[in-house]
DNA sequence: ATTAAATTTGTAATCGATTACAAGTTATGA
DNA sequence: TCATAACTTGTAATCGATTACAAATTTAAT
């Protein structure tokens, strides 16, 4: 690969010029101009990015952080934020962090070393600690999950208001034993899940029982199958089942079919985040449907801001509840 | 942050005895090392890779190309590259491609801009021209998906041999009129498995009927249920469905499932990949299982290794075919 | 004690760009 | 025509590391 002076040398100009004609900022007269290009073009130059960053000490690039690539909720987010991030001329670099905190150290580093102008954490196991110092310095978005009252600029949904509405909507249809599959409540996201749930229950009266609540430590298929294989062994079986992730909700609907029950008519199931397999599925999930492609547009939209100095305000999109199969047959 | 004159500075030495401390190269004495540790540590000085690449031009970091973050598939062989290359010291920039030409542009160029050492490329719908050309001068692997013939490296399975072997399955259970749901055969694995898909039609002396075969143009479920659609408005029904895609396959379930029909007791239906959904679908699909993992790790081992100078050979993984309710109820 | 060899440390060039400032060139107006 | 303004271009410093090579120091051998 030809470098700047190369290429300097076989237009007769300083590498000063090329710099221009590459960045055209000020004045090159048409000649100068002509003759750098014909030199880029014979000699196939691409200026090193390397080099450039070293100067301006800004990357274009954004570091985006997801616990893992397998949870299909993180596709749609990841579309709005590359889509938006492309737009304004920034790439993203994806980074699954699978929440271990050595990785998400490696990743993170990279934005203390100008490899990154700055990044969106979509971790909710994300080392809080270690993320608020470093937005001291650096732009950094939150995005889904977040910290309250923290220092980080957030997009998320209204998580209380979603899981009351879905609780809310069993109920109307004469449920009156939901219970939730919960993720581990140390989520902020688990706790306002939960909260919503709560008051559902308790506005219509209903008793809010324990042993129809149980939490998952991960939100794959299979701890879903193993929440739904425990709530069918509670004496007095729920009637209806509200999940906090589509993919748990997925494994109680396989677990309810398998042992011979009817969805919804024995048990109605109610899933959160409309990732595209929940359409897939024998009946149709009922779910909660999260913005997640305008949030990842939002996400990036507030970082690049943030990087160009702009000050940023948490926002809140709305949600909406999609009712299929799931628990209307 | 602190750079190394201001760390060198701090410990009375020169910019070369922290780099040599940095760097545990040649010789440095216990007590000097010591007094640049103690200066590293009060500074909360970390190098920047920008310099360090620039100088050395290598960046340890590894480009990997996927179309679509949303297609499974990937997932489980993203894993493997990523332990693989973490394991020895490399981390990995997933890049999303979306098979437009343009932003793999942007994420090739990378690579001859020393920003990453290396790539592995998994985008069926790649340019092989750009590809070809930057590996003349780039390590450059194949996953997957390749070009045959072609010089660069690359991990796959036999695919012929695995539709075979998924089709002559149908055939033992009894089944004549066998659908085949194939993508473009533009691509080189649709190719390959309409070829296994032919030679056990013929070894069974089983004619190859048009109007059952179906080609789409992406491998989401949507597509799948249309060309279910389609086939299930043939004169004679096919019995089974052979999905190059586990995506398609599932697709495919659902609309059967629509229609009022039974699998597999009207229709059978095989699928391809094994991701993990293949078992939360109602009943679980038949699939061909292909080692994605441990292509990931393949892919990656061979992407290192051509870094680091050594010569690479082309690898075939063993397939498996994994039979389930979707075939046999 | 003296010299040679081995080890440790420092100086300065280098990677490939950008950019302030200086210098050179052209255009403008009296 | 000449002074001045406006515009082009070039020189050289800079970003933050690594690393030949040279210099200084320590160790070993006589």
């Amino acid at each position: 690969m030809a470098n700047i002076q190369q290429v300097a040398q076989k237009a007769g100009v300083s590498v000063a010029t090329v710099s221009r004609v590459m960045n055209n900022s000020s004045s090159v007269t048409a000649s100068t101009r002509q003759k750098v290009e014909n030199a880029i073009k014979e000699l196939n130059y691409e200026p090193s990015v390397l080099g450039r960053n070293l100067r301006t000490s800004e990357s274009r690039l954004i570091l985006v952080l997801i616990p893992s690539i397998s949870n299909p909720f993180y596709t749609e987010i990841i579309n709005g934020i590359e889509d938006t991030s492309i737009k304004n001329g920034y790439n993203i670099l994806l980074c699954e962090t699978d929440s271990s905190v050595e990785r998400e150290n490696i990743y993170l580093n990279m934005i203390k070393n100008k490899l990154v102008d700055g990044a969106i954490s979509m971790d909710p196991a994300v080392n809080m600690e270690k993320l608020n110092q470093l937005a001291l310095d650096y732009p950094i978005i939150q995005c889904s999950e977040y910290e309250e009252g923290g220092i980080i600029p957030y997009v998320t949904i209204n998580n209380e208001l979603a899981a009351y509405q879905a609780v809310k909507h069993l109920i109307k249809l004469g449920h009156e034993r939901i219970a939730l599959v919960n993720s581990d409540e140390k989520f902020l996201y688990a706790r306002q899940r939960r909260q919503g749930y709560d008051r559902a229950l308790k506005e219509y009266h209903l008793p809010i029982r324990e042993e129809l609540i149980y939490h998952t430590d991960y939100l794959e298929f299979d701890y879903g199958i193993q929440a739904m294989r425990k709530l069918l062994e509670v004496q007095e079986k729920p009637t209806a089942v509200f999940a906090v992730s589509d993919t748990l909700a997925i494994g109680a609907l396989k677990e309810i079919n398998q042992s011979g029950l009817q969805v919804p008519n024995d048990i109605a199931v109610v899933g959160f985040d409309k990732i595209s397999f929940s359409n897939m599925t024998n009946p149709s999930l009922t779910t909660i449907s999260q913005p997640m492609y305008k949030m990842g547009c939002t996400a990036a939209t507030m970082l690049i801001n943030s990087v160009v100095g702009k000050k940023v305000e948490n926002i809140v999109l709305d949600h909406e509840l999609v009712i299929r199969d799931s628990t209307m047959g």
